[in-house]
Parts: C-alpha cells; sequence; structure tokens
DNA sequence: TCGTTAGTTAGTAATCTTAACTAACCAAAG
DNA sequence: CTTTGGTTAGTTAAGATTACTAACTAACGA
C-alpha cells in the first residue's frame, strides 16, 4: 500500500478525468462531473489543466437537451499528444514501429536479426528510431518511451532478459544497454506476454479482464491477463504451457531439460507437426507444408496434425478448467490455419471444461509485436495515460 | 478506478499506520513515521485516533537509542479490538467458531448438516452463535462480521451459492436468509477459497504473492492467491482442478458432464482410490483404508495409490508450469498421508515443470475451515483492517 | 422573459506538511 | 550529586494543496 497526499489525490483524480474523456469523448465537463462524481468546478480545473498540456482539446459545443439550456463544450481526447515506440526483437527480423496513443502505427522498420545477434543491435536500432522520427517530423521530446518484446523470460522491474535462446540472451541487460542510445524509459518483456497487453487493449480481448493468449508456433507459449492485469508468476515464468503434460503414458519417458522444451510443445507445436511428419514421410516437411498437404486430404498429415490439435485442445482444456477466462486467444504461425481445426479444437475444451470459454484467433497482423510493445509501454510507465 | 478526496486519503493513510503498527509491533509514533514516510504529526493524530477507537493499545516506554534520548512510547495492536465468526458448512457438520482480530479461535461449535439441510440451517446457526457469544462474554455490537465457507460455486459479491451438490443448493441466496438471523455482514465463498485464504493469513502461505491451495478429498479442488490476491475466475470457477486432462488415452473415452465429475478427479481423488482398489479386491475399501494398506505392503494398494500420485502430480505440475507460484499446499482428507507419497510427487513435479516450487503440506487442524472463513471476511469487508 | 443547462467564482473544510517547539532521556563534566 | 549538552520522541502552529458547496454568470430554446 502507497500513502496518500493532496498531490496523489490530484494525480488519481486527474487520471480519471482523462480516462473518462477517453472512454466516453466526445463529452462535457458537466457530463465528466456527473459520471464520475466530482464537482464542477474540481473537474473544470483539471479539464483546464489537460487542455493545457495537450492531451485533450475542444471541440466546439454539442447539442443542448430537449428542454433547452447552454450548448456543452466538447472535450476529446487527443492521441497525438505523445508517441510511443514499439519494438519487436525476433529471432529472424527486429521490427520497430511509432504509434500514437491511440495505438495507430505511423512508422515501420525492420532489420534483420542475424545481422546484429553478436553486437550492435540498438545501435542499429537507433537508427531506425531516428529515420521514423524524421519521416514523421517528431522530436524526441514527444516520444513518452519504448516497450520492447523478446522471446525469452524478462524481469520487466530491473529490465534484463533472463534468459532467450534464439537471441543467446542470458541475463542481458536490455535497459541498461538502451540506456545508451535513447533519452527516454525503456521496458522490456517478453513477447507472449506484450502480445496479451496488446490484446487486452485493442485487439480481441478489449477491456476484458481475464484473457490467455496462446502462441502456437516453433514451440507452445502463453501469457495472461489476470483480473485486468499481466500476470507474469513468482519467476517471471507464468504461462510455460509448453510444459504441460497431458499424455500419461507418453509423458513418462520424457525429459523437459534433457530436450530444452516441454511435453506439449513436443506433441503440438509447429516444430513437431513438421518432424514428425517428416519422419513419416521419410523427408523433410514444415509445419506450414503439412497443413497444405492436409487439406489437400494427404492421409499422414491428416493424422499427425489431429493427433496434435488434439493435444492442444487438452492443454487448453486443463488451462481453462484452471483459469475460468472470459477468452481464450490463439497467435503464433500455426494459428493461420485456424479456421481449419478450430471446431475440433472448440469440441475437446469444450468436453473437458466445467464451463464453456470462447475461442478466436489472434486478430493481429505484422503490428501485433509492435502494438503489444507500446501496450506493455503504457501498462509499465507511470504517466498519466495508462492503459 | 475511485475518485479520491480528503476522506479517502485519510482512510488509506490510517490504514497504512495501523496495519503497520500489525506488522512491526511494537513500535512508536516516530519509528511509524520514518517507516510510511508520513510527517509525524499526521502519524500521531492517526494513532491519537486508533487509540481513541480501541485498535491499539500503548505498552508504557521502550529502549532509548545508545545515543540516548527520550524514550519512545510502544503501540501495539489490540487484537481483541473486535471478533468475527468463521462458518464451514460441509457436507457431514457445519462448524463454527468466533476468533479474534489475529486469528485465535477462542469458541468453536459444530453440528451435523443432514439434520438442517432441508431448513432451519441458519436458525440452528444462529444458537450456536448465541452459545459461543454468550461464553466469551460478547455483545452483537463486537462482532465485525461473518464469513461462510461452502463446498460448491459461489458469487461473493451477490453472496449466493450458485450450486453446492454436497448441499443440494442451487442458486442459494446465503446472505440473504443469513440477514434474518445476523445483524452483522456476512460474505460466502468456495471452501478451498477460504481455505488458500486462510493459508495465506496465517498459514504456510504467510505473506506470499502467489500460492496455490489443492485440496484433495472426495474430489480434488483448488484455490489459489495470485498477486496477493484470491484469484476466482469469470465464472467464480477458476480452480477446477479436478477436470484436468492428464492422460491422452484414457481421457478419450471420458465424459465428465455424464460422470458428474473431472478426469483428474477420476483418477487421482480419494473416491477414485477407494473405488479401484475397491474392484481389484472385489470388497469394500476406502481411501484411507488403502493407505493403511499400503503402509501394510499390500501390492494392489501401493499399485492404485502409486498409480494415483503419479496422475496428481502431473496435475501439479501443469499448474506449476501454468502459474509458477511460490508455494503448492496440499489439503483435504488424502494429504494425511501427504509424508508417505510426498517425495514421488515432488519428483514428477520437478520432472516435468520449467522451474521447480515447494510443496508442502498444510499446516491447519480442524479450524482451517474456521480460520479460512475468517480471512475470506477480513479480505472482503471494506473495515480498517485488512488481510 | 422564463426555465434550463453549462461552466465559473468565492469562500469553506479537510488533510497533509514543514518548522519550531516542548518533553524526556543519557552521559559526561564539574 | 548536580549540571549541561547532545539526542530522540512527540506536539503545536502556521501554511499549502485539494476538493466541496453555494451562488453566480453565460448561453440557449421556446
Amino acid at each position: 500500500m502507497q500513502k496518500s497526499d493532496a498531490a496523489s489525490i490530484k494525480n488519481i483524480n486527474k487520471q480519471l478525468v482523462l480516462s473518462c474523456i477517453r472512454h466516453f469523448e466526445p463529452i462535457s465537463r458537466s457530463q465528466i462531473s456527473k459520471r464520475i462524481q466530482i464537482s464542477k468546478p474540481s473537474v473544470s480545473l483539471m479539464v483546464e489543466q489537460l487542455l493545457q498540456e495537450g492531451w485533450i482539446e475542444e471541440k466546439g459545443p454539442g447539442e443542448s437537451t430537449i428542454s433547452g439550456g447552454r450548448k456543452p463544450v466538447q472535450l476529446v481526447f487527443n492521441p497525438k499528444a505523445a508517441y510511443v515506440i514499439g519494438v519487436d526483437i525476433g529471432g529472424t527480423k527486429v521490427a520497430s514501429g511509432i504509434t500514437c496513443l491511440n495505438g495507430k502505427v505511423h512508422a515501420y522498420r525492420e532489420f534483420a536479426t542475424s545481422d546484429y545477434l553478436s553486437k550492435d543491435l540498438f545501435k542499429r536500432l537507433q537508427k531506425d528510431v531516428s529515420s521514423m522520427l524524421e519521416d514523421l517530423w517528431l522530436s524526441n521530446s514527444e516520444i513518452l518511451g519504448m516497450g520492447i518484446g523478446v522471446p525469452g523470460v524478462t524481469n520487466v522491474e530491473q529490465g534484463i532478459v533472463l534468459d532467450a535462446p534464439s537471441l543467446k540472451w542470458k541475463r542481458y541487460p536490455v535497459r541498461k544497454i538502451a540506456s545508451e542510445y535513447f533519452s527516454f524509459p525503456v521496458y522490456v518483456e517478453n513477447d507472449v506476454n506484450t502480445s496479451v497487453l496488446g490484446e487486452q487493449w485493442l485487439g480481441a480481448g478489449k477491456s476484458l479482464r481475464n484473457i490467455i493468449f496462446i502462441s502456437v508456433g516453433t514451440g507452445i507459449g502463453s501469457g495472461m491477463i489476470i483480473n485486468g492485469k499481466l500476470f507474469r508468476g513468482s519467476n517471471f515464468s507464468a504461462g510455460e504451457m509448453g510444459y504441460l503434460v497431458t499424455d500419461y503414458e507418453n509423458a513418462k519417458s520424457y525429459h523437459p531439460t534433457y530436450e530444452g522444451y516441454g511435453f506439449l510443445e513436443s506433441v503440438a507445436s509447429g516444430s513437431s507437426i513438421g518432424h514428425k511428419l517428416s519422419a513419416v514421410k521419410n523427408q523433410t516437411v514444415t509445419a506450414k507444408e503439412a497443413f497444405t498437404l492436409w487439406k489437400k486430404g494427404d492421409e499422414s498429415a491428416q493424422k499427425v496434425i489431429e493427433e496434435a490439435v488434439e493435444q492442444l485442445g487438452y492443454g487448453i482444456a486443463n488451462y481453462v478448467s484452471l483459469f475460468d477466462p472470459d477468452l481464450v486467444i490463439i497467435g503464433g504461425g500455426v494459428s493461420e490455419s485456424f479456421d481449419d481445426y478450430k471446431a475440433s479444437l472448440i469440441e475437446i475444451v469444450e468436453h473437458f471444461t466445467p464451463q464453456s470459454c470462447k475461442i478466436v484467433r489472434s486478430t493481429f497482423g505484422k503490428e501485433a509485436g509492435i502494438v503489444g510493445a507500446v501496450a506493455l509501454f503504457l501498462e509499465e510507465h507511470d504517466s498519466i495515460i495508462r492503459l
């Protein structure tokens, strides 16, 4: 618990006014006062400040009520009051973008990760950022800060990546290194976690309080919003869905520590589908090709994929049984074929859970990583703008 | 978000002072001021009020520091400033007790549930409560309120039990009915959830932020503290661990809805152990007897129990993989033999989870239900006393 | 011109804070 | 043993910040 004083009550109420405007724009001072139960003079004062600081704008008069009376002054949020940079550091490419405060991506850049893995990655990123700032005629002072998504375990508070195998980062002090290149605050988080934040902010899970985001690609990972907040676990490793055990018999002989990844990943991930079908067909087949073969009616592909979907279904069912979420969102490479296995997935989950739960596909395209990273920044950074 | 005004800042700070005293007693006004960063005059004022209201007491002077100076006045929390009633409504008995604010049970009563299932349960409860109040020379005004634990799905906000099969309650408006018999506020919650609250307050999970409590008895249920708060899920049914699927092959033919309970329950609960061993031995054996037989070296008992423990281990491993908690606490009837299977359970969990996690047995005895229910009340009720 | 609604002004109440005060204590010098 | 200086605990008084109420002006429709 934090102590409270005059300054903090002002702050809370100002945030309240601003979020009221963001949610219900256009809205007048008088309506705000009624809605958030704060006296008209106080609201006026705070609106005055918000106007001066540029967070909101007056938009001309609205309509009088039926019984007459003075016309209200409409207030609207100004999404261009500041900008945020979102960065998605993946195993293959580093994507970055600048968004305004409503999450619209105004500029986008990317470069190949491999070229800069060993060094100068942030120097290279700085180049992209500068170039985007130039394009948008923005100065550094208009940037609130930067959020970064990384495929690995991270400690947000300390701003370090604890372990990201695909980047070969171990205890990598991202915030410290970034501070050499950027003057604004930087936050770093696991990419699945940034994804779920993005989905909660602007995607399928808009304003829901309990959301699970599952990424099925090379591996299987997940992030969750619990009671409206990102849940990270006691060691920043909550949501390790790839480690679920759904098969008593086969699991007995399985050793996650030797193999390097979890049981469910070994039977339901994209790479497992590829491996299994490759073994059957005695030739190298990727997951993507497997799905294509399946659609063409290939029987061995069907068998492999159906089993993977079934196992994934058990995994999701377990997740839902424990969490009772509002929504499950599927993302990652394998989600591209979501519509093809959606029905059987849902059937399994419904069958084995005490209460049903919606399952949908992630809504974002290539901007997912950017938006998620920006959402992370807004969630973590202590500004008047909150998610 | 809630608006903030002078009253609420006072309230927050007063709670802060009180909780500081509860945690660090004995403590002086001056030390409080330093610790919570509130000026000495403000602290003194709030202490004055807390003294008058009876929440705290002065305990005479403490020691001066080595460099001299006036002796501080020691302040201590007064656990007898008020009392709370905890009720544990079980399938077989209804236990009730009165505790002071540090959770000590000062009085205890119980009666058989079956005699009052159809009616007058709360009338009967009122009798026990009155008798306890008499014993302790307490008046109604000294009772803050009542918490109730129930074996079923509940909606705390509305104070109704949505479904409690063993009590044959469906959409049963507990709060409303209780209000006819008791003048103080009443809160009702699932019994596993009250258990985990109790463990967090005074038990094995003291002051931890992420805890899983698993009850293995007739069925398997669980409750969890996430980020320091009880998590209930979107439909008040989070933690339905009994529905976990840990066996791909056998689950295929299993229908939770037909059977009335979940897959894991059907292979790892106390009753499943009893049923399976009974089938093998062709005579009725309870779970308790099964464990006794096991210890005596009975081979079929060993086989049945070991399989159950293995499945339970997978279930816990899954839970831990998703949640990354600080601690897993095992309770319920089957936990009585915890020491006998602890080792193999831990081995399985360690084997299949990305990071290890302590597993311990519940610390409470028969008072568990009472303490948990009281913890629920303190957690939910908006008083100056918070958990 | 009247009734109504939007927004502002002026004065009041509640709370916290700082700075200066009194109270109480230790220890060492006289 | 008494006095005095240094130190810590807690209180008093004045000032700052914030929100609130009540009464005001502004603007509008009929």
